[in-house]
RNA sequence: GUGGGUAUAGCUCAGUUGGCAGAGCGCCUGGUUGUGGUCCAGGAGGUCGCGGGUUCAAGCCCCGUUACUCACCCCA
Protein backbone atom coordinates (compact mmCIF):
# COMPACT_ATOMS: atom_id res chain seq x y z
CA UNK A 1 0.00 0.00 0.00
CA UNK A 2 0.77 3.32 -0.95
CA UNK A 3 1.20 5.33 2.68
CA UNK A 4 0.99 9.00 2.68
CA UNK A 5 4.19 9.20 5.16
CA UNK A 6 6.85 7.38 3.64
CA UNK A 7 10.45 8.30 3.13
CA UNK A 8 11.58 10.90 0.67
CA UNK A 9 11.82 8.89 -2.83
CA UNK A 10 14.83 6.48 -3.15
CA UNK A 11 15.89 6.98 0.29
CA UNK A 12 14.87 4.38 3.10
CA UNK A 13 14.57 3.78 6.69
CA UNK A 14 16.15 1.13 8.67
CA UNK A 15 14.57 -1.09 10.97
CA UNK A 16 15.96 -3.01 14.06
CA UNK A 17 16.88 -6.21 12.09
CA UNK A 18 18.14 -4.36 8.77
CA UNK A 19 20.27 -1.39 10.71
CA UNK A 20 22.09 -4.36 12.91
CA UNK A 21 23.03 -6.24 9.86
CA UNK A 22 24.60 -3.13 7.79
CA UNK A 23 26.38 -2.25 11.39
CA UNK A 24 27.63 -5.55 11.17
CA UNK A 25 28.55 -5.54 7.67
CA UNK A 26 30.09 -1.74 8.15
CA UNK A 27 32.14 -2.89 11.63
CA UNK A 28 33.33 -5.58 9.40
CA UNK A 29 35.05 -3.13 6.43
CA UNK A 30 36.49 -1.14 9.06
CA UNK A 31 37.86 -3.90 10.90
CA UNK A 32 39.90 -4.97 7.78
CA UNK A 33 40.88 -1.64 6.27
CA UNK A 34 42.01 -0.01 9.60
CA UNK A 35 44.07 -3.71 9.70
CA UNK A 36 45.74 -2.45 6.00
CA UNK A 37 46.74 1.12 7.39
CA UNK A 38 43.82 3.46 6.17
CA UNK A 39 42.53 6.07 8.88
CA UNK A 40 38.60 6.69 8.79
CA UNK A 41 37.73 10.99 8.39
CA UNK A 42 35.07 12.42 7.86
CA UNK A 43 33.93 15.98 5.88
CA UNK A 44 30.75 17.79 5.82
CA UNK A 45 27.50 16.34 3.40
CA UNK A 46 27.44 19.54 1.38
CA UNK A 47 30.67 20.96 -0.15
CA UNK A 48 30.84 24.50 -2.17
CA UNK A 49 28.15 24.14 -4.57
CA UNK A 50 30.78 25.33 -7.61
CA UNK A 51 33.27 22.88 -6.60
CA UNK A 52 31.03 20.34 -6.91
CA UNK A 53 30.30 21.28 -10.34
CA UNK A 54 34.19 22.18 -11.53
CA UNK A 55 33.60 19.52 -14.03
CA UNK A 56 35.24 16.61 -12.02
CA UNK A 57 32.25 14.32 -11.72
CA UNK A 58 31.38 13.65 -14.98
CA UNK A 59 27.54 13.10 -15.12
CA UNK A 60 27.13 12.66 -11.49
CA UNK A 61 27.08 16.36 -11.53
CA UNK A 62 24.25 16.79 -13.27
CA UNK A 63 22.47 14.43 -10.29
CA UNK A 64 23.62 16.67 -7.99
CA UNK A 65 21.17 17.68 -5.14
CA UNK A 66 21.59 21.46 -4.96
CA UNK A 67 21.06 23.88 -1.48
CA UNK A 68 19.23 26.80 -2.05
CA UNK A 69 20.78 30.30 -0.34
CA UNK A 70 19.13 31.11 2.80
CA UNK A 71 17.03 34.64 2.23
CA UNK A 72 16.26 34.20 -1.51
CA UNK A 73 13.65 36.86 -2.14
CA UNK A 74 11.07 37.83 -5.26
CA UNK A 75 14.15 39.52 -6.66
CA UNK A 76 16.74 37.12 -6.47
CA UNK A 77 14.63 34.53 -8.02
CA UNK A 78 13.71 37.01 -10.87
CA UNK A 79 17.19 37.58 -11.61
CA UNK A 80 18.47 34.33 -11.39
CA UNK A 81 15.12 33.19 -13.95
CA UNK A 82 16.54 36.08 -16.38
CA UNK A 83 19.90 35.60 -15.71
CA UNK A 84 22.27 32.92 -15.46
CA UNK A 85 19.97 30.23 -13.99
CA UNK A 86 19.29 28.70 -11.21
CA UNK A 87 23.09 27.70 -10.13
CA UNK A 88 22.76 31.69 -9.04
CA UNK A 89 20.36 30.17 -6.23
CA UNK A 90 22.42 27.53 -4.53
CA UNK A 91 25.63 27.92 -2.68
CA UNK A 92 26.14 24.49 -1.37
CA UNK A 93 24.90 20.89 -2.88
CA UNK A 94 24.86 17.60 -1.47
CA UNK A 95 28.08 15.73 -2.14
CA UNK A 96 27.35 12.78 -5.05
CA UNK A 97 30.74 10.59 -4.14
CA UNK A 98 33.14 10.89 -1.42
CA UNK A 99 36.15 11.46 -4.01
CA UNK A 100 35.70 15.26 -4.91
CA UNK A 101 35.15 15.97 -0.68
CA UNK A 102 38.29 14.03 -0.08
CA UNK A 103 40.36 16.04 -2.74
CA UNK A 104 39.06 19.33 -0.69
CA UNK A 105 39.90 17.97 2.82
CA UNK A 106 43.36 16.81 1.70
CA UNK A 107 44.39 20.37 0.24
CA UNK A 108 42.68 22.07 3.52
CA UNK A 109 44.87 19.60 5.98
CA UNK A 110 47.73 18.56 3.86
CA UNK A 111 50.19 20.15 6.25
CA UNK A 112 48.55 17.80 9.32
CA UNK A 113 48.54 15.02 7.30
CA UNK A 114 51.66 12.38 6.56
CA UNK A 115 53.53 12.43 3.20
CA UNK A 116 51.46 9.55 1.93
CA UNK A 117 48.17 9.18 3.72
CA UNK A 118 45.68 6.40 3.86
CA UNK A 119 42.13 7.54 3.75
CA UNK A 120 39.19 5.84 4.80
CA UNK A 121 35.43 7.01 4.65
CA UNK A 122 32.20 5.34 5.19
CA UNK A 123 29.55 7.82 4.67
CA UNK A 124 26.79 8.54 2.72
CA UNK A 125 26.30 10.02 -0.97
CA UNK A 126 23.22 11.76 -2.40
CA UNK A 127 22.15 11.67 -6.30
CA UNK A 128 18.93 12.93 -7.93
CA UNK A 129 18.49 9.55 -9.76
CA UNK A 130 15.83 7.54 -11.12
CA UNK A 131 15.52 5.07 -8.00
CA UNK A 132 15.40 1.05 -8.86
CA UNK A 133 16.60 -2.07 -7.57
CA UNK A 134 20.59 -1.79 -6.31
CA UNK A 135 19.95 2.03 -6.53
CA UNK A 136 18.56 4.50 -4.54
CA UNK A 137 19.00 8.26 -4.11
CA UNK A 138 20.92 8.11 -0.46
CA UNK A 139 23.10 5.37 -0.41
CA UNK A 140 26.46 4.36 1.46
CA UNK A 141 30.00 4.17 -0.08
CA UNK A 142 33.49 3.13 1.76
CA UNK A 143 35.73 4.50 -0.47
CA UNK A 144 40.31 3.62 0.62
CA UNK A 145 42.20 5.70 -0.81
CA UNK A 146 45.83 6.52 -1.04
CA UNK A 147 47.17 10.13 -1.63
CA UNK A 148 50.78 10.82 -1.82
CA UNK A 149 52.42 7.71 -4.23
CA UNK A 150 53.11 7.72 -7.62
CA UNK A 151 53.35 3.89 -8.36
CA UNK A 152 51.52 0.99 -8.53
CA UNK A 153 51.84 -0.10 -4.51
CA UNK A 154 49.30 2.35 -3.84
CA UNK A 155 46.88 -0.01 -6.48
CA UNK A 156 47.91 -3.37 -5.16
CA UNK A 157 47.23 -1.88 -1.57
CA UNK A 158 44.03 -0.48 -2.71
CA UNK A 159 42.95 -4.34 -4.09
CA UNK A 160 43.99 -6.43 -1.70
CA UNK A 161 42.54 -4.34 1.18
CA UNK A 162 38.98 -4.39 -0.72
CA UNK A 163 39.46 -8.06 -1.61
CA UNK A 164 40.27 -8.92 1.87
CA UNK A 165 37.36 -6.81 2.86
CA UNK A 166 34.92 -8.88 0.31
CA UNK A 167 36.10 -12.20 1.85
CA UNK A 168 35.64 -10.66 5.36
CA UNK A 169 31.66 -10.09 4.71
CA UNK A 170 31.69 -13.89 3.42
CA UNK A 171 31.82 -12.57 -0.24
CA UNK A 172 33.38 -14.68 -2.96
CA UNK A 173 33.17 -15.59 -6.73
CA UNK A 174 34.18 -11.61 -7.92
CA UNK A 175 36.86 -10.54 -10.21
CA UNK A 176 38.14 -7.10 -10.61
CA UNK A 177 38.77 -6.02 -13.96
CA UNK A 178 41.28 -3.91 -14.28
CA UNK A 179 42.54 -1.66 -17.25
CA UNK A 180 44.59 2.34 -17.39
CA UNK A 181 42.99 5.62 -18.79
CA UNK A 182 46.91 5.76 -20.80
CA UNK A 183 45.71 3.11 -22.80
CA UNK A 184 42.69 3.57 -23.35
CA UNK A 185 43.52 7.11 -24.59
CA UNK A 186 46.86 5.46 -27.09
CA UNK A 187 44.44 3.09 -28.53
CA UNK A 188 42.18 6.35 -29.44
CA UNK A 189 44.81 8.03 -30.90
CA UNK A 190 46.33 5.10 -32.23
CA UNK A 191 42.53 4.85 -34.52
CA UNK A 192 42.28 8.48 -35.30
CA UNK A 193 40.31 9.66 -33.20
CA UNK A 194 41.36 13.28 -31.80
CA UNK A 195 41.43 14.58 -28.08
CA UNK A 196 38.54 16.18 -28.03
CA UNK A 197 36.35 13.44 -29.25
CA UNK A 198 37.89 10.81 -26.60
CA UNK A 199 35.50 11.12 -23.89
CA UNK A 200 32.16 10.85 -25.81
CA UNK A 201 33.77 7.86 -27.56
CA UNK A 202 34.71 6.26 -24.31
CA UNK A 203 31.34 6.12 -22.86
CA UNK A 204 30.01 4.30 -26.42
CA UNK A 205 32.86 2.26 -26.09
CA UNK A 206 32.00 1.31 -22.23
CA UNK A 207 28.73 0.26 -23.69
CA UNK A 208 30.98 -2.71 -25.11
CA UNK A 209 29.59 -5.15 -22.71
CA UNK A 210 25.65 -4.55 -23.31
CA UNK A 211 25.73 -3.73 -27.16
CA UNK A 212 28.14 -5.64 -27.95
CA UNK A 213 30.56 -3.95 -31.59
CA UNK A 214 28.06 -3.75 -33.55
CA UNK A 215 26.09 -1.40 -31.47
CA UNK A 216 28.80 0.40 -30.35
CA UNK A 217 30.12 1.11 -34.25
CA UNK A 218 26.46 2.10 -34.95
CA UNK A 219 26.39 4.53 -32.03
CA UNK A 220 29.75 6.11 -33.54
CA UNK A 221 28.54 6.87 -36.67
CA UNK A 222 25.50 7.76 -35.32
CA UNK A 223 27.56 10.43 -32.98
CA UNK A 224 29.60 11.64 -36.08
CA UNK A 225 32.91 11.46 -34.97
CA UNK A 226 35.63 10.80 -36.34
CA UNK A 227 34.93 8.41 -39.25
CA UNK A 228 38.37 6.66 -39.99
CA UNK A 229 38.87 6.45 -36.02
CA UNK A 230 35.11 4.62 -36.29
CA UNK A 231 36.75 2.53 -39.40
CA UNK A 232 39.66 1.29 -37.10
CA UNK A 233 38.18 0.62 -33.94
CA UNK A 234 35.75 -1.46 -36.30
CA UNK A 235 38.46 -3.95 -37.76
CA UNK A 236 40.14 -3.46 -34.78
CA UNK A 237 36.65 -5.56 -33.20
CA UNK A 238 36.40 -7.71 -35.43
CA UNK A 239 39.72 -9.45 -35.57
CA UNK A 240 40.21 -12.78 -34.23
CA UNK A 241 40.21 -12.45 -30.15
CA UNK A 242 40.22 -14.89 -27.08
CA UNK A 243 37.88 -13.62 -24.69
CA UNK A 244 39.61 -15.60 -22.15
CA UNK A 245 42.68 -13.17 -20.33
CA UNK A 246 43.85 -15.53 -17.72
CA UNK A 247 46.17 -16.00 -16.21
CA UNK A 248 46.89 -12.25 -15.79
CA UNK A 249 50.09 -11.20 -17.61
CA UNK A 250 51.63 -9.28 -20.23
CA UNK A 251 51.21 -11.90 -22.98
CA UNK A 252 47.75 -11.88 -22.84
CA UNK A 253 47.13 -7.88 -22.03
CA UNK A 254 49.37 -7.31 -25.30
CA UNK A 255 47.09 -10.08 -27.09
CA UNK A 256 43.93 -7.66 -26.17
CA UNK A 257 45.26 -4.44 -26.90
CA UNK A 258 46.22 -3.08 -30.73
CA UNK A 259 49.96 -3.11 -31.82
CA UNK A 260 51.99 0.09 -30.06
CA UNK A 261 50.82 -0.28 -26.63
CA UNK A 262 52.48 1.68 -23.80
CA UNK A 263 55.31 -0.93 -22.32
CA UNK A 264 55.57 0.91 -18.94
CA UNK A 265 52.03 1.14 -18.67
CA UNK A 266 51.19 -2.78 -19.42
CA UNK A 267 54.13 -3.28 -16.65
CA UNK A 268 52.54 -1.49 -14.05
CA UNK A 269 49.39 -3.41 -14.86
CA UNK A 270 51.28 -7.04 -14.43
CA UNK A 271 52.84 -6.03 -11.37
CA UNK A 272 49.50 -4.69 -10.17
CA UNK A 273 47.43 -7.73 -10.77
CA UNK A 274 50.41 -10.41 -9.92
CA UNK A 275 50.80 -9.01 -6.57
CA UNK A 276 47.01 -8.50 -5.29
CA UNK A 277 46.66 -12.20 -6.90
CA UNK A 278 50.02 -12.98 -4.70
CA UNK A 279 48.12 -11.44 -1.57
CA UNK A 280 44.51 -13.01 -1.66
CA UNK A 281 46.83 -16.68 -1.39
CA UNK A 282 48.12 -15.60 1.33
CA UNK A 283 44.67 -14.20 2.70
CA UNK A 284 42.71 -16.98 2.38
CA UNK A 285 42.92 -20.79 4.30
CA UNK A 286 44.26 -22.48 4.13
CA UNK A 287 46.90 -20.44 1.75
CA UNK A 288 49.45 -21.22 -0.94
CA UNK A 289 46.62 -23.09 -3.06
CA UNK A 290 48.78 -22.21 -6.19
CA UNK A 291 45.34 -22.39 -8.28
CA UNK A 292 43.25 -19.92 -5.85
CA UNK A 293 42.32 -16.20 -7.05
CA UNK A 294 43.89 -17.68 -10.78
CA UNK A 295 41.38 -14.90 -12.15
CA UNK A 296 40.44 -12.56 -9.27
CA UNK A 297 42.44 -10.30 -11.43
CA UNK A 298 41.46 -9.74 -15.20
CA UNK A 299 42.00 -7.16 -18.32
CA UNK A 300 39.19 -5.88 -19.53
CA UNK A 301 40.88 -3.43 -22.81
CA UNK A 302 37.25 -1.32 -23.06
CA UNK A 303 36.49 -1.23 -19.07
CA UNK A 304 36.77 3.20 -19.04
CA UNK A 305 34.31 4.25 -16.13
CA UNK A 306 32.49 6.92 -15.94
CA UNK A 307 34.26 9.55 -13.81
CA UNK A 308 36.15 12.16 -15.86
CA UNK A 309 39.11 12.49 -13.59
CA UNK A 310 40.95 9.06 -13.84
CA UNK A 311 44.36 9.19 -15.23
CA UNK A 312 45.99 5.65 -15.06
CA UNK A 313 45.29 2.54 -13.69
CA UNK A 314 40.94 2.18 -13.32
CA UNK A 315 39.26 -0.94 -11.62
CA UNK A 316 35.98 -2.37 -11.06
CA UNK A 317 34.64 -5.47 -9.29
CA UNK A 318 32.13 -7.63 -10.96
CA UNK A 319 30.04 -10.34 -9.61
CA UNK A 320 28.27 -13.22 -11.12
CA UNK A 321 25.23 -12.35 -9.63
CA UNK A 322 24.61 -9.21 -10.31
CA UNK A 323 23.94 -6.56 -13.43
CA UNK A 324 26.03 -4.06 -11.56
CA UNK A 325 29.52 -3.26 -10.65
CA UNK A 326 30.11 -4.30 -6.39
CA UNK A 327 32.40 -0.90 -6.51
CA UNK A 328 35.00 0.23 -8.81
CA UNK A 329 38.02 3.14 -8.15
CA UNK A 330 41.15 4.38 -10.37
CA UNK A 331 43.51 6.83 -10.13
CA UNK A 332 43.23 10.32 -9.98
CA UNK A 333 46.63 12.39 -10.25
CA UNK A 334 45.33 15.76 -11.45
CA UNK A 335 42.29 16.34 -9.17
CA UNK A 336 43.90 17.41 -6.17
CA UNK A 337 46.29 20.23 -8.31
CA UNK A 338 42.80 21.60 -8.33
CA UNK A 339 42.18 22.21 -5.34
CA UNK A 340 46.01 23.06 -4.13
CA UNK A 341 47.52 24.33 -7.10
CA UNK A 342 50.12 21.54 -7.17
CA UNK A 343 49.70 18.56 -8.30
CA UNK A 344 49.83 15.35 -5.63
CA UNK A 345 49.15 11.59 -6.97
CA UNK A 346 45.94 9.59 -5.47
CA UNK A 347 44.02 7.09 -5.86
CA UNK A 348 41.11 5.12 -4.55
CA UNK A 349 38.78 2.28 -4.67
CA UNK A 350 35.02 2.85 -3.40
CA UNK A 351 32.55 -0.66 -2.61
CA UNK A 352 29.18 0.30 -3.29
CA UNK A 353 27.95 -1.08 0.49
CA UNK A 354 24.19 -1.14 -0.31
CA UNK A 355 25.10 -3.40 -3.28
CA UNK A 356 27.27 -5.86 -0.92
CA UNK A 357 25.18 -5.31 1.98
CA UNK A 358 22.00 -7.63 1.09
CA UNK A 359 24.50 -10.44 -0.25
CA UNK A 360 26.68 -10.54 3.49
CA UNK A 361 25.84 -13.35 5.93
CA UNK A 362 24.61 -11.89 9.08
CA UNK A 363 26.81 -12.88 11.83
CA UNK A 364 25.20 -14.12 15.16
CA UNK A 365 26.36 -11.70 18.38
CA UNK A 366 26.17 -13.95 21.84
CA UNK A 367 22.19 -14.32 21.66
CA UNK A 368 21.90 -16.22 25.31
CA UNK A 369 23.46 -13.01 26.39
CA UNK A 370 20.40 -10.58 25.55
CA UNK A 371 17.35 -11.28 27.59
CA UNK A 372 14.08 -10.32 27.47
CA UNK A 373 11.86 -9.97 31.40
CA UNK A 374 8.40 -10.31 30.73
CA UNK A 375 6.25 -8.42 33.54
CA UNK A 376 3.02 -7.58 33.75
CA UNK A 377 1.48 -4.67 32.65
CA UNK A 378 1.12 -3.13 36.75
CA UNK A 379 4.46 -4.30 37.81
CA UNK A 380 6.30 -1.69 40.27
CA UNK A 381 8.84 0.13 37.47
CA UNK A 382 11.24 0.65 40.76
CA UNK A 383 11.12 -3.31 40.45
CA UNK A 384 11.97 -3.97 36.93
CA UNK A 385 14.64 -1.52 36.55
CA UNK A 386 16.60 -2.47 39.68
CA UNK A 387 16.28 -6.49 38.01
CA UNK A 388 17.31 -4.38 34.73
CA UNK A 389 20.57 -2.90 36.52
CA UNK A 390 21.56 -6.33 38.31
CA UNK A 391 21.17 -8.05 35.12
CA UNK A 392 23.24 -5.45 33.21
CA UNK A 393 25.59 -5.31 35.84
CA UNK A 394 25.93 -8.86 36.18
CA UNK A 395 27.12 -9.18 31.90
CA UNK A 396 24.28 -9.42 30.21
CA UNK A 397 24.46 -7.92 26.87
CA UNK A 398 21.62 -7.10 26.79
CA UNK A 399 18.08 -6.37 28.42
CA UNK A 400 14.76 -5.67 27.26
CA UNK A 401 11.40 -4.84 29.24
CA UNK A 402 8.30 -6.46 27.36
CA UNK A 403 4.84 -5.88 28.74
CA UNK A 404 2.91 -9.20 28.34
CA UNK A 405 0.22 -9.04 25.78
CA UNK A 406 -2.11 -11.80 25.42
CA UNK A 407 -0.65 -13.49 22.55
CA UNK A 408 2.67 -14.36 24.06
CA UNK A 409 4.15 -16.66 21.79
CA UNK A 410 4.14 -13.72 19.00
CA UNK A 411 5.88 -11.44 21.61
CA UNK A 412 8.58 -13.95 22.02
CA UNK A 413 8.79 -14.65 18.66
CA UNK A 414 9.24 -10.91 17.54
CA UNK A 415 12.13 -10.52 20.55
CA UNK A 416 14.16 -13.39 19.47
CA UNK A 417 14.07 -11.92 15.64
CA UNK A 418 15.65 -8.93 17.29
CA UNK A 419 18.53 -11.14 18.87
CA UNK A 420 17.34 -11.86 22.02
CA UNK A 421 18.25 -15.35 23.34
CA UNK A 422 16.47 -16.31 27.05
CA UNK A 423 13.57 -14.65 28.74
CA UNK A 424 12.10 -14.94 32.23
CA UNK A 425 8.96 -14.31 33.84
CA UNK A 426 8.76 -11.28 36.57
CA UNK A 427 6.91 -13.09 39.04
CA UNK A 428 3.49 -11.19 39.91
CA UNK A 429 4.01 -8.75 42.76
CA UNK A 430 7.25 -8.81 42.67
CA UNK A 431 8.84 -6.45 45.22
CA UNK A 432 11.76 -5.48 46.95
CA UNK A 433 13.00 -8.91 48.10
CA UNK A 434 13.62 -10.16 44.49
CA UNK A 435 16.36 -10.32 43.45
CA UNK A 436 17.44 -11.54 39.49
CA UNK A 437 19.10 -14.31 40.83
CA UNK A 438 15.23 -15.44 41.67
CA UNK A 439 14.24 -15.55 37.93
CA UNK A 440 14.31 -18.58 36.23
CA UNK A 441 15.81 -17.65 32.40
CA UNK A 442 14.59 -20.70 29.73
CA UNK A 443 15.73 -20.16 26.21
CA UNK A 444 13.70 -17.96 22.84
CA UNK A 445 13.39 -20.49 20.22
C1' G B 1 14.37 11.84 -19.14
C1' U B 2 11.64 6.83 -21.71
C1' G B 3 8.54 2.43 -21.06
C1' G B 4 5.89 -1.76 -18.16
C1' G B 5 3.50 -3.37 -13.51
C1' U B 6 1.08 -2.26 -8.90
C1' A B 7 -2.08 0.71 -5.29
C1' U B 8 -8.25 -2.69 -0.76
C1' A B 9 -7.55 -3.07 7.53
C1' G B 10 -1.28 -2.02 11.31
C1' C B 11 1.20 -6.30 7.89
C1' U B 12 0.55 -10.07 3.71
C1' C B 13 -3.27 -10.29 0.30
C1' A B 14 -8.41 -12.19 -1.81
C1' G B 15 -12.60 -9.67 -3.97
C1' U B 16 -16.10 -13.84 -9.95
C1' U B 17 -20.40 -10.82 -15.00
C1' G B 18 -20.56 -3.75 -12.01
C1' G B 19 -25.06 -5.47 -7.00
C1' C B 20 -24.37 -4.76 1.42
C1' A B 21 -16.15 -4.37 2.30
C1' G B 22 -13.43 -9.78 3.08
C1' A B 23 -9.51 -13.59 4.96
C1' G B 24 -4.98 -14.82 7.53
C1' C B 25 -1.51 -12.69 10.85
C1' G B 26 -1.03 -8.88 14.55
C1' C B 27 -3.78 -5.88 18.42
C1' C B 28 -7.79 -5.54 22.46
C1' U B 29 -11.55 -8.07 25.87
C1' G B 30 -13.44 -12.42 28.41
C1' G B 31 -12.68 -17.37 29.31
C1' U B 32 -9.46 -21.80 29.00
C1' U B 33 -4.72 -24.02 29.66
C1' G B 34 -0.80 -28.49 35.40
C1' U B 35 6.49 -26.04 33.89
C1' G B 36 2.54 -18.39 32.02
C1' G B 37 4.93 -19.90 24.44
C1' U B 38 -2.12 -23.84 24.39
C1' C B 39 -6.95 -23.38 22.78
C1' C B 40 -12.07 -21.08 22.40
C1' A B 41 -15.39 -17.01 21.87
C1' G B 42 -16.05 -11.96 21.06
C1' G B 43 -14.27 -6.93 19.66
C1' A B 44 -11.78 -2.64 17.61
C1' G B 45 -9.61 -1.25 13.10
C1' G B 46 -11.34 0.91 5.84
C1' U B 47 -11.78 8.23 2.23
C1' C B 48 -10.84 0.50 -1.66
C1' G B 49 -4.06 6.13 -3.43
C1' C B 50 -6.33 10.96 -5.21
C1' G B 51 -9.71 13.74 -8.85
C1' G B 52 -13.20 13.47 -12.61
C1' G B 53 -16.56 10.47 -15.99
C1' U B 54 -20.16 6.35 -17.49
C1' U B 55 -24.28 3.86 -14.75
C1' C B 56 -30.29 2.91 -11.13
C1' A B 57 -25.70 1.13 -8.87
C1' A B 58 -18.25 1.48 -9.40
C1' G B 59 -13.09 -1.64 -5.25
C1' C B 60 -14.28 -3.52 -10.39
C1' C B 61 -15.38 0.04 -16.61
C1' C B 62 -13.22 4.97 -18.98
C1' C B 63 -9.99 9.55 -18.55
C1' G B 64 -6.53 12.18 -15.67
C1' U B 65 -3.15 12.41 -11.57
C1' U B 66 0.17 10.95 -7.56
C1' A B 67 3.04 7.37 -5.15
C1' C B 68 5.56 2.82 -5.13
C1' U B 69 8.09 -0.75 -8.09
C1' C B 70 10.75 -3.12 -12.29
C1' A B 71 13.48 -2.25 -16.76
C1' C B 72 16.14 1.33 -20.20
C1' C B 73 19.83 5.57 -20.08
C1' C B 74 23.64 6.27 -16.60
C1' C B 75 25.78 4.61 -12.32
C1' A B 76 27.76 2.30 -6.72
Amino acid sequence: MASPISPPRGMRDFLPAEKARRESALATIRRVYRAHGFDEIETPVVEDHQRLHSGLGGDNEKLAYSVLKRGLDADALRSAADGDGASSLADLGLRFDLTVPLARFYASHRAELPPVFRSLQVAPVWRAERPQKGRYRQFVQCDIDIIGEPGPLAEIELLSATSTALRALGIDGFRIRINDRRLLVGMLDGFGFPADEHAGVLITIDKLDKIGPVGVVAELRDRGVTTAGVDALEEFLQRPQTQEFVPFGEKQIRRALPDGADDTVIGELVTIGRAATAQSRIDVQPPGDPQFARDLVVFDPFLVRGMGYYTGPIFEIEHPDFGYSLGGGGRYDGMIGRFLGQDVPATGFSIGFERIVDIVETREDAATASVVLLHESDADPAVLLRLKAELIRNGAARVRLERRTKNVKALLERVAADGFGRFASVPRDAAGDVTSADLAFRPLV
